[in-house]
DNA sequence: TGTACATCAGTGAACGCGCGTTCACTGATGTAC
DNA sequence: TGTACATCAGTGAACGCGCGTTCACTGATGTAC
């Protein structure tokens, strides 16, 4: 039966959120619209009245997994240690359903379509913007350090998710902390 | 029809190498036992003379992949900055199915079996070894330091592919690139 | 404000398709004599 | 060395299953009067 357009909106969300969790957690390819619409605690026919196809699902439930990303590291003394610490601690990794959908999906995203990458690429951009407004510098190195640390702190969390043992894990995330905490500050030859 | 012990071998290695590009390109889920045996110019209905189930194959196929590393960059003068351009060089990175299958397949692995994972974390190792033997400091630092140095190519080059323009893909290759040779000098404030 | 009705979100069965796996069959291989 | 035969890698049809998508139907919503 039909629902109120409120009802209906509320749905939705509730849609993109068990999608944005399920496809963290199992990848695009291996999560179905079923999956998701149960999840989400409807049936999967009701699934093409909110979305053109499964298609056009990911690139939704991509940018509203990306958009949910956590600041507060802005207001630290030295913010790139603070985003260090905070995307690198254990529990943060250990939840990939919740946790960063670029260090969950980067990976994935190389095959999708235009409109997917895109989404990917601009938020990003948003995160190098945040990131390089917090470091010392000419516009240009910050904006490379920025790129760089990011690119860390994803490889990072994807290498300590993928090893089998909590040992070579704490190692991997202490590794990645270590990089960013060393790089703020002279070295010591 | 039977073929002979060599005929057998030389397909087990058509199988994997098919397999492993495949894989890299497609991701494990993307792949179906049919598409890797035709490509490898045999039929679905032998693959199971080869291996026990498509887990398996997965297994195998990352051990493969991950085998065929190029380490001509221990000979350079400085090794981290050589491995640096050679990793994030624009060829590699379009080169998915045939390029490092650290930077495809990671960021997969951590949904997969215990062996699988075994296998992955295995030779991450092996080159945490490699490239901290290049390094100065001690044991530990070197360490710490050559697992950042690895996640930090490994997250630039998943990057720099997901990414939906050549623009964006450049700059996070050269900020990839330059983070290395930075990190190799002492640092101008 | 009350009523009559068009709209349309949600349901559940159905579609064709490709998946991982199994199996009876085939014929070249390689061993036993 | 030659022959007879057991072995088994490869073939192609078949299996049950889950996928993405479609559709006739339902009944609550919300608009038109």
């Amino acid at each position: 039966m039909k629902v109120s357009r409120e009802q209906f909106a509320a749905n939705r969300a509730l849609i993109l959120e068990a999608a944005s969790r399920l496809f963290r957690e199992r990848g695009f390819d291996g999560v179905g619209v079923d999956a998701v619409m149960s999840e989400a605690g409807l049936t999967h026919g009701a699934f093409y009245s909110h979305f053109k196809s499964k298609d056009d699902l990911i690139t939704c439930a991509l940018e509203h997994a990306l958009a949910g990303a956590d600041l507060s590291w802005r207001d630290a003394d030295d913010p790139a240690v603070r985003l260090a610490e905070m995307y690198l601690d254990d529990e943060h990794c250990k939840d990939v359903a919740g946790g960063c959908a670029l260090a969950a999906l980067t990976g994935e995203v190389h095959r999708r379509d235009v409109k997917t990458r895109r989404t990917l690429s601009e938020s990003f951009d948003e995160r190098i913007d945040q990131l390089a407004a917090t470091l010392g510098g000419d516009a240009q190195t910050r904006r490379a350090r920025a790129i760089a640390t990011w690119a860390g702190l994803v490889g990072t969390l994807a290498l300590a998710r993928a090893v089998d043992d909590p040992k070579r894990r704490h190692e991997i995330l202490e590794a990645g902390r270590a990089a960013v905490s060393s790089s703020r500050r002279p070295r010591r030859r």
